[in-house]
DNA sequence: TTGTTAAATTAATGGTGTTAATTTAAATGT
DNA sequence: ACATTTAAATTAACACCATTAATTTAACAA
């Protein structure tokens, strides 16, 4: 008796269809206080309360949508190395390549690191996690390569060079992003340095690295 | 005849008054969501629509917050730079004391670079561009003073060198405090290959570098 | 005291996230 | 066919927000 509850997959494909409309809300408007349930609605063509079955707050909407963020950038990364043949070359297709996308869709890139509340207890869903795992995987298999081919020592392990590497490649995006450049500088001349640095890490082992990590936390 | 408008010494302290009850609510509540003119008028015990008198809009009295906190990582710069002799020692404390302040302070860091809208027109005062120039003449100080005694060759210019620092250390920050790390590298570690990388960098002339900037702009 | 005017307060508008009450609609039992 | 059940969607309502307009308060000069 009675009404059925919803397929997984009618759920999911309404899920999606909001998730569609937020996204296109939020690169539109731009910036998280742009994107409002109403306008999402709107967008959607359904009742303003409705995305509340879906999502239970606008935090866990959020997420789902810096999920997707994430895997943009990650198909961004995958499509600059399969361009490239050697190490070296992946590792600079992949910083432009990194740089070039947040640069191009600031919105969307701000999605996955700005606008947050450091302090509240965020949800982090596993997609999110995935996601973020996975972008994060290009790099580091692009270095260790590098490492296998013997193009770069292994002085720094391949993994923390990995986030080394997204760390400098967020921290230009960054400031560039956030019109942080003081003076003088651009990334179209950060980036060569970047890139130039990153190497030089990479490849001369006899600077003493105070300790090097082998097990992992978390 | 008629009352006279406020000294200019008048204005500026009230001013300061409610730029201070407005950071309290800001560091306490965290978030420029939960940062409202209601509260920073009940910390300052005024009316919701005082600080109208003094800031034209709520952009503009974050703009002040946002100058403020890049006067104190100036500040933080600047003593750990005076603690230390040589430009080895001074990198590596400039490195550490920003990242463990930016730790220690999550929100006021987050003022300087998240919670921003990147596509409107944000208005940007003189005060905060001074601020933050004024941060970033400490990196290029330390650098600039490092190639003159000779210990970094100046392969890199030291005004480039400094955004490089700036920027790879607020990607290490950022992606901590944003809880971004996604397995087995936490900043303990990110810290020393940082500082041994830029090394790298400063050091090693023989790498290629497709083009050194020589003049500014802006 | 009274007029003038700057400063501060209050009222009001249109927007927000979220919850509760209500309505709609799909599927089953009879 | 119709009533019942109940999931899903809608609407109403609440508290809060930024901002502007209207109003009140208070300081000074005549």
């Amino acid at each position: 008796m009675s009404r059925q509850p919803l397929t997984d997959d009618q759920r999911h494909a309404r899920r999606e269809t909001i998730l569609d409309a937020a996204m296109a809300v939020f690169e539109d408007a731009g910036g998280l206080d742009a994107l409002s349930f109403r306008k999402i609605a709107a967008e959607a063509g359904c009742s303003y309360a409705t995305p509340y079955s879906y999502f239970a707050s606008k935090a866990v909407l959020v997420d789902a949508l810096r999920a997707r963020a994430f895997a943009w950038i990650g198909e961004v990364m995958t499509a600059a190395v399969a361009g490239q043949a050697s190490p070296d070359a992946q590792l600079d297709a992949l910083a432009r390549a990194y740089i070039d996308a947040a640069l191009d869709r600031p919105n969307r890139y701000a999605l996955m690191f700005f606008a947050l509340q450091p302090d509240d207890a965020q949800p982090v869903s596993l997609e999110l996690k995935a996601a973020k795992r996975d972008a994060l995987d290009v790099c580091t298999q692009v270095i260790a390569a590098g490492q296998a081919a013997g193009d770069f020592p292994d002085v720094i392990d391949a993994l923390t060079a990995a986030h080394l590497f997204w760390a400098a490649a967020h921290g230009v995006v960054s400031l560039q992003v956030a019109g942080q450049f003081v003076m003088g500088r651009d990334v179209d001349t950060l980036v060569p340095v970047l890139i130039r640095t990153l190497r030089a890490g990479l490849e001369h082992p006899e600077l003493d690295l105070p300790q090097v990590p082998t097990a992992a936390n978390e």
